[in-house]
DNA sequence: CTACAACTTCAAGTGGACTTGAAGTCAACC
DNA sequence: GGTTGACTTCAAGTCCACTTGAAGTTGTAG
């Protein structure tokens, strides 16, 4: 398949990674990932580059734009391949944020819950569904979707 | 402020439902809200609108395209104003869908925090990080992270 | 009645993440 | 050494959810 077993033609990068060339290409092109290129002008991947691409579809799951990703990259030693720290303190990183996106929407399906059961959201004065009715001066939006503000004139914490 | 007391011109939706006027227009002509005209041409929505907003804005945080959401709202009936038991109905398919997200979120982060913590992350052999080296004709891409296939040939299981 | 903020439409622009297409070149196998 | 599939670049296109701007109209407070 491939004659240099170190290093991956594009079609085979994309076959292993699940990544069309075309987003290779891209990726390449916003300077998430590297290759050499042959005689030719081909590329060529550093096997590495795998699980670069897997980490970058990772952190995309995430809700990582590109953009932050590449920040989170180039944290990492381009001079060296990246080592086992290296790794862990990315993935620390983003773990942490998959908890925080994890709470935000588990609060939302408690207070969704909750507005279920009680019944609130044929009422007036439900909060989620009517923000703005009893609290039409406290800033911009559904504040409470998210528990950034409480109404005290409310029973419904949804 | 507003003359009719049923009735809010745009600018009224906007600051109650945090939601900008370009938005709203922008959600009235994808079908998404309505409103009615003054003798001059300007919309007054109803008031029941603001919850119309509120729920689409709820519902695009679980991740549904407006597309989606226009789907879910088309379900409800549009010759009477919905009622508890419509709002409810739209509310349990929204929030098993959300419980669905949080599944797969948990999902990935315990699988990263597996690999934090045997190291897999610089080993040849971990899943996430090289989904094709261990399986680079099992498909496309990084299985692996939703858990959808195991390879009997790895023991670590991020 | 006038001033002025708030509204109107319509077209075009934005940004993120790619995809598509055309026209041409490279490389691996027979 | 020729065929064929995989590759190259570059420009343009797509989709989603809006935003911006221009040019003009409406509605309300004083």
């Amino acid at each position: 398949m491939s004659s240099l077993p170190n290093s991956l033609a594009i079609g085979e990068m994309a076959s292993r990674s699940g990544v069309r060339t075309s987003t290779l290409r891209y990726y390449e092109e916003r300077g998430l990932i590297f290759s050499e290129r042959t005689a030719g002008g081909q590329r060529r991947y550093a096997r590495e580059m795998l699980r670069r691409v897997a980490v970058i579809r990772a952190a995309q799951i995430l809700g990582l734009t590109l953009e932050e990703i590449l920040w989170a990259l180039s944290e990492l030693p381009h001079a060296r391949t990246p080592n086992r720290q290296d790794w862990e303190r990315l993935s620390r990183t983003w773990r942490s944020s998959l908890n925080h996106r994890i709470a935000e929407l588990e609060a939302l399906r408690d207070r969704l819950s909750g507005c279920i059961g009680c019944g609130c959201l044929s009422l007036e004065n439900c909060n989620i569904f009517n923000p703005g009715d009893q609290a039409a001066d406290a800033g911009a939006g559904p504040q409470y979707l998210f528990g950034e503000a409480t109404d005290p004139d409310t029973e419904c914490s949804f």
